[in-house]
DNA sequence: AGATTGTCTACCGACAATATCAATAGTTACTCC
DNA sequence: GAGGTAACTATTGATATAAGTAATAGACAATCC
């Protein structure tokens, strides 16, 4: 009951206002898949089940599909255009109850919960915490406007246990955009270092698994970093990551697709991304300090903590000088290890005047209007 | 062939014509003297590019035919004259010298000459300088710039300098007069009083032996009281409005004079006004009153004048306070006019002193409370925050003193660029030295004291603004703020410094109070200097620069007292918490910089008394506002006041400033001259009530509670499901907003309820300026009878008339009125009081322990001031003998569409709104809602299942808000957001539902307003139209900037129009240029005003239809007030909503009609069209059209042909060019060439060879851009209504 | 140059994102002819 | 002493930031081949 390629969708225009960056090389995504070695974990895919986020015309999930055998790969494609290429008719084996297309839009998280009110699966929590979770895979397209900001979201899951990773160290194979990896993976003392690294950093292990080499267009920030690229090509993560031309990841032959499916590389966020993010499943201790504390210390991401002690409150620099390490206090955050964040948020958990709300509730939309001099007499 | 050279002598008569129209006098301001075409120069390549250059080189309005000046709104020359200026006064004038030196030959010599004499004049007033300097520096100036010829008020400066600086005073003046004699004139020399001073002139005149009536003569009576007075000399009591002592620079002096205490200085001071208005009180009132007089004469704290008397004093007795409204209110008619004539006098002189002394007075609040504090040692408990910050201040002052001595060194070392900035790296970047340079001189305008001063009360002042939660500012708004006050402050300043100039020396000898009256006058006349009067305002960037280092000194001081626990030892220690912090807020993913009070702060300004910290020009005045005479002449006396606010746009301000010089708003000034001469007063009465409730720290009607310390509810376990931590979120965001919405709702009303406290008594005055569509407003922005429900109800007319049978039924109609019952006819309304005896009774004498009917009103606080006006007149044995001062309004029914109706002419929408007589009011917001319900019940019928679900929730309300937004052109989804709203409770429908339901009801709420108001919505059509085709035009007499986007060019026409009383109005709408500045504390964000960007043709034309009306609504309104003042009537409006005495109420409604028909008498729509035919003639209109069509076609094939001569792509900017080209070519005067010109061909040249283009327009795919001449469609035909029918409807106004 | 993608959606009173880094422009200092 | 260049700084421009979005329709501006 296997799963064919979709019909040929070089000749299939396929219209969608979700512009994603689907990748449409079979061969490339079967590649990835041997080189993650994910049939180590997931053995014959007779507990497996995959949840499969946006995934458009599903070659990759065809590919995952194939490979894995999953006993559940549950489709959720809110876009209707694709529905024709993940219907029973395309490819996929009549009747299966293995391969379900869910239509809801995973953006949701009402689509989820239904996914178990409704039967679709019934997860249970992991026992052996030391391995990654053997009966869920996640994987996704994150390639559209929003998708980064999915990223974070699932990745705050990460942190808080929450949705999938309740049930213990659920993967993720992610396809994003190439400034989207950029911000994940940067390592300290890079350009693009950010919190979303910090975040990355402190409860995953995170690699790419694919990455386009086109190093021409590798100027922006917005692009792997070259030293990134070296660190899996050619330096200490070589043979991790395949690297190949953008064009090789979608589909070569753009003139028959629509442009808005198959879009390759736009110079602004990159070519596509397979990432592969697998949870530590550690707790973060004192986690509404440390998200606080990375939020706050990465608006001065090139001061010197010393110098923008300022932003984590009122009075902190007569706290945390003291308490820290002077070789700490020197680093810029952006040059930060997890572990220095973690330092920093030890003592600030302990500040007695540290700010009392951490959370950041500013909202401009609504505020105010309510003593409106002329409001509206409404009877 | 249609052709656009239609600017025949015949046309520019026929348009003239309009300019005056019924009776209305209406220039237009527009005035073509030349025809623009030959504006540009000669024809040709090279000619036009020299013109282009010149023009890019400084700005240009949306039109060359209007003939605005654009020079002064130049940003390099804005530039030159502020820092110049502030150089000056600071006394740098190395570097003054140098930017006057590259100030050279960039402007024209008269500008450069008014320059020069700036420096002169604050060269010789320096006290660096003595006359030899003086002398040397006028003769060396003119050698550097040859150019350079000085004018009879250079040789005044010099003139003033000889006669104050020299030894021999007779003689040198004499000397130099004989000097100048073949230079100047004495005459013209001597005509500037304003730089010399009136004991100056005094002192040529006699030593010249000269003839006075020689001179300017708006001096001669000035001069006259003087010369009389000279002869008998005896002591003046004019106190000068001298910077009190511990207001000035110097550390020693502050010191010194803070630690000693000024209790003494506010011990009081029996004024010259004082004993006026004792000697006249006791005068009047010996035989009328006795009680009133004791009261007076034992009055304990009126002895202190002005800002003092206003805010030290704590009016929380009656005896606290000398209530002049009770003295006047008690004596008879013709004695209250004397009394009030006599408070008028006095009370001039306490209006200068709170304008002037108000941050002193502030300031000595704090101090005053700080030390009763610390008198009271032991007694842990302080109210208020004054001691709070009076500490904060004196802290703060020696920090401002410390920069100070380094923008001194600075200038000491006569630093001249920024490059030289000396500065220790050890203390600060480099940077930071150079922003001194920037900000430096500007800083050294004011005390350290008041600078110190304003910041603290600009920072209190924004934290009740709105959109500032618990204590939470945004840091670009403060710096803004406290550099914007800094400005103000330094302006009244120099308007004080400027009368000082001219009074220095003159002594007033007689103590008449007609005297001082004159003497008072001619302050205000000479208040202003002609070299000062057109300074520059300051760029925002600077202000911004000195706000935020004036905000981090106060940040770095600013320390609140705190209970903590200790972390070693768990102890409970007290410290201190910085008052104020620095931090940074996300904002969807924006990272925003935000002040943070500290919380005990943040609670104290929401509860506690406030006096103290409110700023002069934000409070009502004691005496009638200066009558407006220019765009920024008029308002309040001291601060600087504009006539508009013009949202920073300097195209407006050059359109108002050009209309003001042609004396073509005079009559608008008169309007607003009428709303500010009405006086008011605190309704005690109420003021009591709302006190009563406020100090329970409850909330009360709409007032919030005292907010205790936010509860949000309990965090959810974070391994929950996402969704419901968002809901978590969302809800805590939710009452976070509440609560900051609450508290600066508290401290508005706080704020609010300090000034009424602080006017109790007194006669007060609204100045008003308009927004940029004409409507009016008061200046003062707390407490003004614009605001919420409480302020209108704390508010009342000063005057008192005795309301008559007339006047009594209005007073009842009005309680009906604020209930809400204003649907109904009069009779009815009058009923309502008449059936509500027993509520009104109990509602006036039990305010708070009775039925509280009157909270049940729609506004409360003003029923329960009609209830307690009301109950004492029903009381009376003749009500009708009642004397009353409360506003009676008359609201316009839907006033937008009343003038759109009166506009088209239409009959149906006239009578929907009252245009036309009828017994009883047309409530055109249940009519809408009942055809909506007919069209869905039909629906319904017709099983339609939606129909069915709201088919019987129809109501008014559920339909009002859309009606009235339509009006301001609300879109489908807005519509449908507003009307979801109020469907969103309705039960049977499913939350699932209500999107499909409010889309449903929307369509035909829609559809009724459309078909109700047909004519309306055509004459909307039209603004729009014609909007979208100006925002969308280009002119051809300029090279174009080039555009950002290749293939459409920068539009950069706004919609320009005139009201019919001559008010130049120019939509703002354009792109801003938004530049980083770097600060102290962060950097800013902020526009750059004078740069002229594209038009947002979007916002022009969504907001050209509400923006036309208002302005005519604006014009009714002010026609209506010119008109009451003339009657003498007092008027008070809030836009559609005309206020006067319940005896006037009649006079008033048959004047607002007349206006209303004076207005509509004349097709406005048609003369708009006029108007715009004639500003935006020669405009090319960008459209696209048919790609296949012949035109188009055609225009392909030109374009290819012209790209080959170009040997490039054509572009907008060639399309236009080609097109001046041929247009010149057409205008020529040598006949070969128009003839060259006939035959041109441009893609212009075929778009005019079809006569009707418009069938070619195209919206969709197919298309391709061309221009086309620019030309206004038709006005829609106006149907039959006769606007004079109005007169006798008695719902119109009701 | 034309299709596609993205933004915005009610007038006025009452505008407001910021830190960082790379690239460019502008200066000064120094060398060499 | 002129000219040129290296070295440096100031200015300008681009970009990331956070992290529930929410549905709908239609016009218009911006962007990307």
């Amino acid at each position: 009951m296997s799963w064919k390629l979709p019909v040929d969708i070089a000749t299939t225009a396929v219209k969608s206002r979700l512009s994603r960056l689907n990748p449409t090389n079979y061969e490339l995504c079967e590649k990835a898949i041997d080189l993650m070695n994910l049939q180590n974990d997931y053995g014959d895919g007779r507990d497996l089940t995959i949840i499969d986020a946006y995934p458009s015309m599903g070659i990759w999930s065809s590919a995952l599909n194939r490979k894995l055998n999953p006993s559940k790969h549950i489709l959720l494609e809110p876009g209707r255009s694709y529905h024709k290429f993940l219907e029973s008719k395309s490819g996929i084996p009549a009747g299966s109850e293995a391969i379900k297309l869910v239509r809801d839009d995973p953006f949701r998280w009402g689509t989820f919960t239904e996914l178990v009110s409704q039967g679709l699966y019934q997860p249970t929590a992991q026992n052996d915490m030391s391995k990654i979770n053997p009966n869920i895979l996640f994987t996704a397209n994150f390639t559209h406007p929003q998708g980064e900001q999915l990223c974070a979201q699932y990745l705050n899951c990460m942190w808080n246990h929450s949705w999938l990773f309740q049930y213990g160290r659920v993967r993720m194979l992610l396809w994003v955009r190439e400034s989207t990896a950029a911000k994940m993976l940067a390592r300290p003392g890079e350009r693009a270092r950010s919190r979303f690294a910090v975040q990355c950093d402190a409860v995953s292990r995170i690699k790419p698994r694919v990455i386009s080499n086109n190093t021409s267009l590798k100027t922006s920030i917005a692009n792997l970093n070259l030293s990134t690229i070296e660190r899996f090509t050619t330096g200490e993560d070589a043979g991790q990551c395949l690297s190949v031309e953008d064009n090789l990841i979608v589909h070569s032959e753009k003139k028959k697709i629509s442009t808005s499916t198959v879009t390759a590389s736009s110079s602004k966020t990159g070519s596509p991304v397979l990432l592969q993010i697998d949870p530590t499943g550690i707790n973060v201790p004192h986690l509404d300090c440390f998200e606080f504390v990375i939020r706050q210390l990465f608006i001065f991401r090139g001061k010197p903590l010393r110098d923008s002690l300022l932003v984590l409150g009122a009075g902190a620099g007569d706290w945390f000088p003291s308490r820290l390490p002077a070789d700490l206090l020197d680093k810029p955050p952006k040059d930060m290890e997890v572990s220095h964040f973690m330092t920093i948020t030890e003592v600030f958990a302990k500040w007695p005047f540290k700010p009392e709300i951490l959370h950041d509730f500013y909202d401009e939309q609504e505020a105010g209007m309510t003593a409106a001099p002329y409001s509206v007499n409404i009877n | 062939m249609l052709r656009i050279s239609c600017n025949s002598p015949a046309v520019r008569r026929a348009v003239s014509k309009y300019a005056f129209f019924g009776n209305l006098k209406n220039p237009i301001i527009l005035e073509v003297t030349k025809r623009w075409y030959s504006s540009t120069g000669s024809a040709g390549s090279i000619g036009t590019a020299r013109a282009v250059k010149a023009v890019e080189s400084h700005t240009t309005w949306s039109t060359p035919h209007d003939n605005v000046p654009t020079s002064l709104f130049n940003k390099s020359s804005m530039h030159f004259w502020s820092i110049f200026d502030a150089c000056l006064v600071a006394g740098q004038f190395e570097r003054a010298q140098n930017l006057l030196k590259g100030f050279h030959g960039t402007v024209s010599i008269d500008e450069f000459l008014k320059a020069s004499n700036l420096f002169f004049q604050k060269f010789e007033e320096s006290s660096k300088h003595d006359l030899e300097s003086i002398r040397r520096k006028f003769l060396t100036l003119p050698q550097e710039f040859p150019d350079l010829k000085l004018n009879p008020l250079s040789y005044a400066i010099l003139l003033k300098a000889t006669a104050q600086k020299s030894e021999f005073k007779n003689e040198a003046i004499r000397k130099f007069v004989s000097d100048i004699e073949d230079k100047v004139a004495i005459n013209d020399v001597l005509y500037n009083i304003d730089i010399l001073g009136i004991a100056c002139v005094k002192d040529v005149i006699k030593a010249c032996n000269l003839d006075p009536s020689a001179l300017r003569t708006e001096y001669q009576e000035i001069l006259n009281i003087e010369t009389e007075i000279d002869a008998k000399v005896i002591e003046s009591e004019f106190k000068e409005q001298e910077t009190p002592e511990t207001m000035k620079l110097g550390e020693e002096l502050q010191t010194e004079s803070l630690k000693k205490g000024d209790i003494a200085s506010l011990e009081s001071v029996d004024t010259f006004g004082m004993k006026t208005l004792r000697h006249t009180l006791i005068g009047l009132v010996a035989q009328q009153n006795p009680i009133v007089f004791d009261k007076f004469i034992q009055g304990k704290k009126l002895d202190k004048e002005g800002a003092d008397a206003i805010f030290i004093s704590d009016k929380h007795n009656d005896d606290d306070y000398v209530d002049f409204f009770q003295i006047s209110k008690n004596l008879s008619s013709e004695q209250r006019a004397e009394f009030d004539q006599v408070l008028e006098t006095f009370n001039s002189e306490r209006q200068n002193s709170i304008e002037s002394r108000a941050l002193y007075s502030a300031r000595q609040k704090w101090k005053n409370d700080f030390e009763k504090m610390k008198a009271a040692t032991g007694k842990i408990k302080v109210d208020g925050i004054n001691h709070l910050l009076w500490e904060w201040h004196e802290q703060m002052t020696p920090l401002i003193v410390e920069e100070l001595k380094k923008v001194q060194a600075m200038s000491d070392a006569n630093v001249t660029t920024k490059k030289s900035m000396v500065y220790d790296p050890e203390l600060e970047t480099r940077a930071q030295a150079g922003d001194r340079f920037d900000y430096g001189p500007y800083l050294t305008l004011l005390t350290p004291e008041k600078l110190s001063v304003i910041t603290i009360l600009e920072l209190l002042k924004l934290n009740s603004s709105n959109g500032a939660s618990e204590g939470v500012m945004r840091t670009a708004k403060a710096v803004l703020a406290v550099g914007k006050a800094v400005e103000m402050e330094y302006r009244s300043d120099q308007i004080l410094k400027d009368e000082k100039r001219v009074f220095n020396g003159v002594k007033l000898t007689k103590n008449s109070p007609e005297l001082r009256k004159m003497m008072t006058n001619a302050k205000f006349t000479f208040r202003e200097n002609e070299l000062t009067k057109q300074s520059a305002s300051w760029p925002t960037e600077m202000k911004a620069k000195i706000g935020s280092v004036l905000i981090s000194m106060l940040l770095h001081v600013a320390k609140v007292p705190v209970k903590g626990i200790d972390p070693e030892t768990q102890e409970e220690v007290q410290g201190t918490s910085p008052a104020i912090y620095h931090t940074y807020q996300y904002l969807a993913g924006s990272r925003i910089g935000v002040l943070k009070f500290h919380k005990i702060i943040a609670k104290k300004l929401s509860s506690e008394n406030m006096t103290g910290s409110i700023q002069p020009h934000h409070l009502p005045m004691l005496i009638k506002p200066k009558p407006w005479t220019s765009w920024n002449n008029g308002g309040y006396y001291m601060s600087k006041s504009y006539v508009m606010r013009t949202k920073e746009s300097p195209e407006q301000q050059a359109y108002l400033k050009e209309a003001s010089k042609r004396g073509a708003m005079n009559e608008v000034f008169e309007g607003l001259n009428v709303l500010g001469n009405t006086s008011w007063t605190i309704n005690k009465d109420i003021f009591k009530v709302v006190m009563q409730l406020w100090n329970t720290g409850k909330p009360f009607l709409d007032i919030p509670g005292i907010s205790d310390d936010v509860e949000l509810p309990t965090e959810p376990a974070r391994n929950v499901d996402p969704a419901i931590r968002r809901d978590w979120l969302r809800e805590c965001r939710a009452i976070v907003n509440r609560n900051q919405a609450d508290h600066s709702q508290r401290c508005d009303t706080n704020y609010k309820l300090e000034i009424a406290r602080a006017f109790l008594g007194e006669r007060l005055y609204f100045p008003h300026n308009m927004d940029f569509r004409g409507r009016a407003y008061p200046l003062s922005p707390h407490l003004n009878h614009l605001g919420s429900d409480l302020s209108r109800g704390l508010l009342m007319f000063w005057n008192g008339r005795e309301v008559g049978a007339r006047g009594f039924r209005w007073l009842k109609i009005q309680l009906a009125n604020v209930f809400g019952f204003d649907k109904a006819s009069f009779n009815d309304r009058e009923k309502f009081a008449d059936n509500h005896i027993k509520d009104i009774y109990d509602s006036a004498e039990k305010p708070l322990d009775g039925q509280k009917w009157w909270m049940t009103a729609d506004d409360p606080w003003q029923a329960l001031a009609v209830c307690m006006e009301l109950s004492k007149a029903y009381s009376m044995d003749d009500p009708t003998k009642f004397v009353s001062r409360l506003p009676i309004h008359q609201d316009g029914t839907c006033n937008g569409l009343q003038h759109y109706a009166a506009l088209g002419g239409d009959i149906e929408g006239a009578n929907q709104v009252n245009l036309i007589p009828s017994d009883k009011p047309q409530d055109i917001y249940s009519e809408v809602a009942n055809i909506v319900r007919a069209r869905i019940n039909n629906d319904f019928e017709n099983g339609n299942e939606t129909a069915a679900l709201i088919k019987d929730h129809i109501s008014r309300k559920v339909v009002k808000q859309t009606v009235m937004t339509n009006v301001y052109g609300v879109t489908f989804i807005g519509a449908r957001a507003q009307i979801a709203k109020q469907i969103k409770d309705l039960p049977h429908i499913g939350p699932e539902n209500i999107f499909i339901v409010a889309s449903y009801l929307t369509i035909n709420v829609f559809a009724a307003v459309r078909s109700l108001f047909h004519a309306a919505h055509l004459i909307q059509d039209w603004l729009g139209e014609c909007a979208k085709m100006i925002s969308k035009a280009v002119r051809i007499d300029i090279t174009n900037r080039v555009a950002k986007n290749g293939n459409r060019p920068d539009f950069m026409s706004s919609v320009i129009w005139t009201t019919p009383l001559g008010l130049p109005i120019v939509q703002p709408y354009r792109d801003f240029l938004k530049k980083q500045i770097s600060t102290n504390l962060q950097t800013v964000y902020i526009t750059d005003p004078y740069a002229l960007e594209p038009v947002k043709s979007r916002k022009q034309v969504s907001a050209f239809p509400p923006n036309y009306i208002h302005s005519l609504d604006a014009t009714h309104m002010l026609m209506s007030a010119i008109e009451c003042g003339k009657k003498n009537l007092s008027f008070a409006a809030v836009h559609d909503s005309y206020w006067t005495h319940a005896a006037d109420v009649d006079d008033m409604n048959s004047i607002l009609r007349d206006a209303f028909i004076r207005l509509h008498e004349v097709d406005l729509v048609t003369k708009l069209k006029t108007e715009f035919d004639r500003r935006y003639e020669g405009f090319l209109h960008f459209v696209t059209i048919d790609k296949n069509s012949e035109p188009a076609k055609r225009i392909i094939e030109h374009r290819k042909l012209h790209s080959k001569q170009l040997g490039k792509s054509v572009s907008v900017a060639d399309e236009i060019e080609e097109e001046r080209r041929r247009r010149s070519m057409l205008n020529s005067s040598k006949p070969s060439e128009r003839k060259l010109g006939d035959s041109m061909v441009t893609s212009v040249s075929i778009i005019e060879e079809y006569d009707n283009i418009e069938q070619f327009y195209l919206k969709k795919k197919i298309q391709k851009s061309v221009f086309v001449p620019l030309k206004f469609p038709e006005v829609p035909p106006k149907g039959e209504f006769d606007v004079h029918l109005l007169r006798d409807s008695p719902y119109f106004f009701s």
